[in-house]
DNA sequence: TTGACACTACGAAATGCTTCGTATTAGGAT
DNA sequence: ATCCTAATACGAAGCATTTCGTAGTGTCAA
């Protein structure tokens, strides 16, 4: 009875996690105004959706002020680690190195990005 | 005008695709029946699907038999780093190298992935 | 105390996904 | 030709997601 189903996060409730993720715990207010200038929302939209992800569990809530704040309720690598695995399963056949390689074929793995992947295998290697 | 929207295939229509990667060109009833016994659904609902799928430009139907025979559109690989650059964006604000560490984090990856993925390092490497 | 304002709650529409039942049509066997 | 079977086409229901308008309520200043 702790976690009853895998909960996945749709895209809208993502955009909203990741604003809690980096400012912290925040009222409506605040994740609105960071959401609204790159993509444009209707504030009681981000509102009800943070009422549903309350119902869902993705979120917790502190009602003790006017202006209720909320916190995601997992952290961001718990959530990267549960999409990863979700997907993993859904388009990979549980094959994390065909994910691995399909990450680094994208443009968007720099020789930094390589470099730093170099040190997690060997960091992985060596704690065996 | 070639791709006019990014797609990203739901849960029922990957399903479907793993089936056809996995056979090859199939019918309905082929893809019915191997997916079927893991979870139960009915014919028509994977007909339904399917024909949806055609008309998004997910598969192509060969439709000179009285059986239409569909094929996947897109390689498992280009599909594969479709979805892994769209989890990118949403999840982990573009970070490869966050996506790989999570990806290895989760599932164990044993010696030969680890292997396998540095190898993937050397040759991205050499081909700078 | 009353008005303005900010906030939450609620309802509902629009769209997409998933499901399946029913209708129709095409082939093949008798 | 007729009937059985297998296939496609269609429509619609049920649910989730996304969107926002409107209503209600609490707070503070004038």
């Amino acid at each position: 009875m702790a976690e009853k189903k895998l909960l996945r996060p749709t895209d809208s409730e993502l955009a909203i996690l990741n604003v809690l993720w980096k400012r912290g715990s925040s009222t409506v207010r605040e994740v609105h105004q960071d959401l609204t200038p790159v993509t444009p929302i209707g504030y009681t939209t981000v509102l009800k959706l943070m009422q549903i992800m309350t119902e869902k569990g993705l979120v917790v809530r502190d009602e003790s002020e006017r202006a209720h704040v909320y916190a995601a309720r997992f952290t961001e690598q718990k959530t990267q680690r549960q999409l990863v695995n979700d997907l993993l399963d859904r388009a990979f056949g549980g094959s994390a190195t065909q994910l691995v390689v399909q990450a680094l074929a994208s443009k968007k793995a720099s020789a930094a990005d390589l470099a730093e992947i170099r040190q997690l295998l060997d960091e992985m290697e060596a704690s065996k």
